[in-house]
DNA sequence: GGTACTTTTTACATCGTTGGAACAACGTTG
DNA sequence: CAACGTTGTTCCAACGATGTAAAAAGTACC
């Protein structure tokens, strides 16, 4: 039932190649015969067969994007966004979820291989250096985590620095007893964000305690939850809490209001990636907003430039721009 | 650099054909032969060329998945289950987003060749039944909205029972004056929810006033909390609100909050979807919660029957589960 | 050893497309 | 008008895999 371009040589009288010129935009075709072909185009109804164009190529049309999962807000969002780019530049993505365990990571990106995708973008949760495919496969582009000393393109905002921007603004507030919550030594981002926490604290001439920072495994609404609830146990509480992402946040708000304490007043909460639910919490989240946007753009070019060219080019790191956007949980409600 | 069937064969010292029956599980090959091809694969870690192998057998290898927006929560959460569901089976999911406009929609439905995708799962949002291919196109399943007139299948759950059991549990704890949230003569889902709702009513012996009912274009928060503070400004204002959405009602919490009143005292709401924010928000959302991994999966199961065989089987119609979760939003904080 | 049958392997064509080379038609130029 | 460059078209091979059918190798039996 399929069109092929063989059907429309047929019927436009020239043969299969001139048609694939005038598909291809080719220039060299007398005007009489591609108005032809263009007529039995639309007659027809051809859509070329990627399939076969792709292996004829060399390339796919698809990229692939690793994310852990895409119920996550964070995520969703993101990859509504790289879609989107990557659609400007006329790739369709396929999206890849690992739940965030190492070994379906790893299972992940072995099987990307290039003739599914031209390139993937990877969103690492627990890969670790040696789970990198050797170079020279397929581009690879990581995002928003850094895993140590692997040579491949990387897009991300800096973690430490916003961190360091969140505890600062609760510093700033006179808080004195910032605590935090998200800890997890097997994920970079834990680390770096854990980095900044400490600077800002140094910085503000506050003392750093163990006791103040708080595990957290998954950073899902319920361990926030959680882990504010047991800070909030503490023989002497925090009066502020950093939280490592906004899922964390809103969950340690609920812990809040369920103690019957207030936010910003008894204590103040700042997340991390401006989730579009953040802005709706009661109270309304003070965040670290990431430009999404950016982010994926700079991803899509970076895997662009990749796949048409610079082979070469040295790994690339690059950072994209963040915001702190201060909401009522710790501004306080405006009148 | 990459390694073909060819290049196992030349290792293993038998015909490229000797190698593709072991790849494919051919009974018929000598136990030596079988042994050598496999070392063989092994050893430069062969992996089949998907596009050369769809190419000849005609498949792809690939399901669309179109939504309106990755970033809405509801479709972050499908479209992960749908993943999910379609790994299972062996595909991979393009996702295509169009942000619920009916150009948008129709765009992408037409551009799904056969080529491209074996099947697609199509939630529209404002497509009509003549936007639809001729029949005989790739396999297509209609999730979550029914478009009149259209013999394609179609899952989802029964819109119109779910929206009058939770308007029913409004009247049961005695709330009079019921509003809806979300009224769009546009959109399918809508109708539907506004026809459960009136049900609802009249079983309960109240009165329809079209007052009660706010339009809503796009089912966001701030489009909630605005339909919210119109609802709060009427004369006699609500004491129960029905929300087509759970972002609607979010936003609606937010409103009512913003003034002073108290869920759900002064009103009591329910929302529709049971996005995972909501068992979270302050106070935690009573709403609809359609089972979606159900739906997923039957999503899939349909398009893969239609697939692999019954062309011919007349277009289905299926409804997956949905329960009332009731929470804070209608009972009250447990002491 | 020959026949008939089964198991195993191979050669070849093919899926739909595009790159490259060969070829044809054309107008220009000397 | 022969030689030439430019334009336009066609033919053929190839991308990497699999289906088909035929060839080759075994096996069983008389």
């Amino acid at each position: 039932m399929t069109v092929t371009l063989k059907d429309v040589a047929t019927l436009a009288g020239v043969s299969v190649k001139t048609v694939s010129n005038v598909v291809n935009g080719y220039a060299f075709v007398k005007p009489e015969n591609r108005r032809r072909v263009e007529e039995a185009l639309a007659a027809t109804g051809y859509r070329p067969n990627v399939g076969a164009r792709n292996l004829r190529r060399g390339r796919t049309g698809f990229l692939a994007l690793m994310v852990p999962e895409l119920s996550i807000p964070y995520f969703g969002e993101l990859a509504g966004l790289v879609i989107t780019a990557a659609q400007k530049r006329g790739w369709s993505v396929l999206i890849e979820q690992t739940q965030g365990t190492r070994s379906r990571e790893r299972e992940t990106l072995s099987s990307l291989g290039p003739h599914l995708v031209d390139g993937a973008l990877v969103h690492p949760e627990a890969l670790e250096a040696a789970d990198f495919p050797s170079p020279g496969e397929i581009p690879l582009v990581m995002l928003g985590e850094h895993a140590v000393d692997v040579p491949i393109d990387h897009v991300a905002i800096d973690n430490v620095l916003a961190a360091q921007t969140a505890v600062s603004h609760l510093a700033s507030l006179g808080r004195t007893r910032i605590a935090a919550i998200g800890r997890n030594p097997a994920r970079g981002t834990s680390s770096q964000r854990l980095a900044g926490y400490r600077t800002a604290l140094s910085a503000a001439g506050l003392s750093y305690s163990d006791a103040l920072v708080a595990p957290a495994e998954k950073w899902h609404r319920s361990v926030g939850a959680a882990a504010m609830r047991s800070l909030l146990a503490l023989p002497s509480p925090p009066d502020a809490v950093f939280c490592f992402n906004d899922l964390l946040a809103i969950g340690a708000l609920r812990a809040v209001a369920e103690l019957g304490l207030r936010v910003p007043e008894d204590v103040a909460i700042v997340g991390f990636d401006n989730n579009e639910e953040s802005a709706f919490s009661l109270p309304a989240l003070t965040t670290i907003a990431p430009d999404k946007t950016a982010l994926a753009e700079a991803a899509i070019d970076l895997v662009h430039r990749r796949i048409t060219g610079d082979k070469a080019l040295p790994a690339q790191d690059i950072q994209t721009p963040f915001a702190l956007e201060i909401r009522e949980s710790t501004r306080g409600a405006s009148a």
